[in-house]
DNA sequence: GTCTATAATTCGATAGAC
DNA sequence: GTCTATCGAATTATAGAC
């Protein structure tokens, strides 16, 4: 599958990596393909050539893997601390997340690209975990609403008391919630 | 303060209407004047004489509120049901909060018009009831990360398994999140 | 592969007649 | 108050020279 490397490659890591950027920091309607360009110290018609149009770029530039690591494997009892150092780690080390959080409010492609990774990478992990493995993508979405409302405040919005938070806080009052919505028996528990 | 009725009030209430329609559905930027005026049945140059800008139009369409009912006055212990009931009715009810969570993603004065509602509508109400009042913003930012990730992944991502949960599911997994967020001696408990 | 030039739209905003 | 006409700027995208 993989092709030789083309003599481009190099451009197109460039291109690549200032689309994250400024996708993360405008959003997609505002982030322009002249601007990116410019970024990358590249023709906009460059861009254009390489991934075809705007969305091509985005398609692209929004490739994801979030990494989970193994939860069966550690002790049943700290999935939920786990899982928010990890996202905490995540959030703040690829910019590729807040960028998918940003467009996915007004553009299709990034909203369903976010309900990829959900389904794809989430889900299944959460299957594993809860009582009932049918419950795997109610559970992996429940989780989402809180890691993805925490990056909102605090990383999107920058709410100033959610950006005090310190990492050790965060993770004190957000563990129990993702330990309590991936693995309880039910909602009263 | 209350300016006599002028003449053109239905017309700017129907531009109102529509701004608050659009900017819901297709965020900040998305939203083109022209869209607005079409849909208020109004030329678009009224929408500029009436509101000046589109910044400004933005702002008139997106004041809020909370209407937050008297947690001090509930039973201590239901504060969390009783929160997730009542914006679950709010966002159903109004639009503008979608509005406002869609916007704020990319335009500063959504974001902070957002800012705004929590510190001066939720953060007082939180001190009230958490144990040390000056952990009012703090509980009331940690409150707002909940409930803006459902809704979030339930209108506007869209999420099949968020969109699916039932009000029922919806109050019984997140009142004892924002309970614990609202009312813990510490988030250990 | 790279760049210039430009097409084709669309937008917010303004000027001015009536 | 209402509308027509339009400005000036910005955008994605394309055509074609070198």
């Amino acid at each position: 599958m993989t092709d030789k490397p083309r003599r481009s490659d190099a451009s197109r890591a460039k291109i690549l990596a200032a689309a994250r950027e400024r996708f993360a920091a405008d959003g997609y309607e505002r982030a322009t393909i002249r601007a990116i360009a410019r970024d990358a110290e590249i023709d906009p018609s460059m861009v254009m050539r390489y991934y075809g149009s705007k969305e091509g770029l985005f398609a692209a530039a929004s490739e994801f893997d979030l990494k989970l690591p193994d939860l069966a494997a550690a002790a049943p009892d700290t999935v939920g601390k786990t899982l928010v150092e990890h996202f905490l780690d995540r959030w703040e080390e690829d910019e590729v997340l807040i960028a998918l959080l940003r467009a996915g409010m007004t553009n299709a492609a990034a909203a369903e690209r976010m309900q990829e990774i959900l389904r794809g990478q989430l889900a299944p992990i959460a299957g594993a975990l809860c009582p009932d493995p049918a419950e795997g993508p109610k559970r992996a979405a429940l989780a989402a609403t809180q890691v993805l409302g925490m990056a909102m405040a605090r990383y999107v919005l920058r709410f100033p008391a959610a950006v005090e938070l310190t990492r050790q806080e965060v993770i004190q009052w957000l563990a129990p919630t993702l330990q309590r919505y991936l693995t309880a028996h039910d909602a009263r528990s």
